[in-house]
DNA sequence: TGCGTTTTTGACAATCATTATCGTTCCCAC
DNA sequence: GTGGGAACGATAATGATTGTCAAAAACGCA
């Protein structure tokens, strides 16, 4: 027991994935960002720049889109539950909230009887730059 | 151009893998249903199975979940478009037909100048069964 | 400021689902 | 029945992600 301190602790690595996720505007895979990093002359290793991805998806600071079929994708959001209309040819981002979905959802989920209810809904089209 | 025969043949593999699907309750991976059909003494190649479930996503025939971090899973699933309330534990599966949200996500996109919109929307929880 | 402990790093190997190859098999229209 | 082309399938290749583990870096404390 006892909380014993979580002991995470500050490194140039971790400040400069993070400094990094804040600049930018879209969706960015691990291996995207790795790749900037090393433009700009920071020295960091891809495999820090996965763990770091994953600590802060955890702890809820970014969040992760999976498209069909290739690299994991991570951008730093606004705070509180949202869903994104993505474009399919820019990624271009734009955040949405449904609180009628929302509610859907776990209605749905209730008149079921299951519990412990959790969603994920993305949309995608082609923005209007892209459509020209 | 000339419409040209599809040329889409009828082969004892397509069958088999198309049965097997009719015949599961939820959704199975490439794999599973690959272990399966070899189970029965059906003589099938993963490579094949691999391809004619692709086929038959393609054509709309089946439906294809992308659970984080596992295999693909596919499921013989209605006609028209629906989502899913799954289960995290046992994978039971229920379609839910959600006309509001539908009508929402088009209009939430067309409000930003998105075209040519679709969406994805999974719905997760744990069921009355597996609660207990 | 110097130390000891513990975390973090990162080059490299391993994993593993999916895809590409390509010679063989076997549909099926004629 | 045949011929041409589609489908098959054993195998190798791919490629993102994770595991490994010795070396480096933090940081509480003296
Ligand atoms: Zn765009
Ligand atoms: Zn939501
Ligand atoms: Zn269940
Ligand atoms: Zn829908």
């Amino acid at each position: 027991m006892s909380e014993s301190g979580a002991a995470v602790r500050n490194t140039r690595q971790r400040s400069a994935v993070s400094a990094l996720l804040g600049e930018m505007e879209g969706f960015h895979s691990a291996q995207d960002l790795h790749a900037m990093l090393r433009q700009r002359g920071e020295r960091v290793g891809l495999t820090t720049v996965y763990r770091t991805l994953q600590a802060l998806a955890d702890a809820g600071e970014i969040d992760v889109m999976r498209p069909p079929g290739g690299e994991h994708l991570y951008r730093r959001c606004s705070e509180g539950h949202h869903h994104h209309l993505v474009c399919r040819a820019c990624g271009r981002t734009v955040e949405v909230a449904g609180p009628a979905v929302e509610s859907w959802a776990d209605r749905v989920a209730e008149q079921h009887g299951y519990a412990d209810v959790s969603h994920t809904l993305e949309i995608f089209g082609t923005c209007p730059d892209c459509a020209r």
